[in-house]
DNA sequence: GTCTATACTTGGATAGAC
DNA sequence: GTCTATCCAAGTATAGAC
């Protein structure tokens, strides 16, 4: 459905000396989510702030809800790569913790995470929008899964299944942002993840104390 | 702001003949906000859904905003006084995991907490909607401390306060109806509650093996 | 006091100019 | 291929009928 290249260009990127119009209505839609939220993204907002015309969405993306879409594509992308990058740099919980942390203060600030929010709270509006924004959560599932498993290991797996643990970590990490968003208050959230550092601190003591593994 | 009564009636209900207008509204303000979204809960399909013109909704709250801030209202004082009963009738950890699970299959059911989320999310669209509806949080969250404070009183208080924990609680709800709202699937979110139950079964089995209480 | 008919504004989408 | 002018539907809000 969504048009492919900007111009005849063999290359994937949008050469075309028209300085990127899908680009830059893309980075308009992010910031709109972000500012105003899925109710006041409209093409007519989303344009003003990209500084085109708002025709010009439904040339590029047929749809004001495809460009919102891509526009989720295009942060959960960035995202991803980064946190991929955290993660793989990480041993114990604590050290999850910390990174977790750090991720999150950056989300918060960027307003990542306020774009999904948005888009999962919208989707109830449009018809079609939830399935196409159900898909877009795999990634952030199986990031956390991911990272539950690399730090934590099978070692609870039996009592916790990581991919259980992961739903709720992207669950609370939703309802965080959510909260945060409407209150301005980013000192309840932070304060939370201070008590998981000592939560992952209690564990480490806990757990094998004894190196018990086997190569 | 907002009108008080319908008419010059002494009693505090909108008792005139015209069956109560205000009510059909909230009652369909409600249903949209579920179905629709807050994107979805204009003043023409919030009214189609009453049956009633849509200019009334003008006269009667003065606002879109408002009416939903009122349809906000009427659900948190419903499930408000339905938590403090089924909280007052609770012991042990284990027990509050079961009124939780109850209650939030409950809240999913009947979309109580969909409202929320929507007004929440759609609060980044209207000015002056924030504070509004972040004031109306107020309830949740002091239920939530309670509910905590009362199960595990002030056991584990120092090392991991009420207050905290309760936003916590607040954020993963939401968190949970989010996701469970968008794909449908609510077997993901339940399963989270069962592995609480079996954590608040090992706490039980930890904490206090003694009665070390003192009257 | 309650409600309806109507005015005006904003939003989604497209035909056609460049 | 890129963009603008324009159309029509949907939204908010109110003047005035009952």
């Amino acid at each position: 459905m969504a048009k492919s290249g900007t111009s005849s260009s063999v290359v994937g990127r949008d050469s075309s000396r028209s300085a990127g119009t899908r680009t830059k209505l893309i980075e308009a839609a992010i910031e709109t989510l972000k500012a105003e939220g899925f109710a006041g993204s409209s093409a007519r907002a989303i344009a003003g702030r990209a500084g085109v015309n708002q025709g010009l969405i439904f040339y590029h993306f047929d749809s004001v809800a495809n460009l919102l879409l891509a526009a989720l594509d295009s942060v959960s992308a960035r995202r991803m790569e980064h946190y991929g990058a955290a993660i793989d740099r990480v041993g114990s919980p604590s050290e999850l913790v910390d990174v977790a942390t750090a991720i999150f203060r950056e989300d918060l600030d960027a307003g990542y995470v306020a774009v999904l929010v948005e888009m999962i709270a919208g989707a109830s509006s449009t018809p079609g929008l939830g399935p196409a924004v159900s898909a877009r959560l795999g990634p952030w599932f199986s990031f956390a899964e991911r990272a539950v498993t690399t730090t934590l290991g099978p070692t609870l797996d039996p009592v916790l299944p990581a991919g259980d643990v992961a739903y709720g970590i992207v669950a609370l990490y939703l309802g965080l942002e959510m909260l945060t968003h409407l209150d301005g208050d980013r000192a309840r959230a932070l304060g939370l993840f201070a008590h998981a550092k000592n939560l992952a601190g209690l564990l480490e003591a806990l757990a094998v104390p004894t190196e018990t593994r086997q190569p």
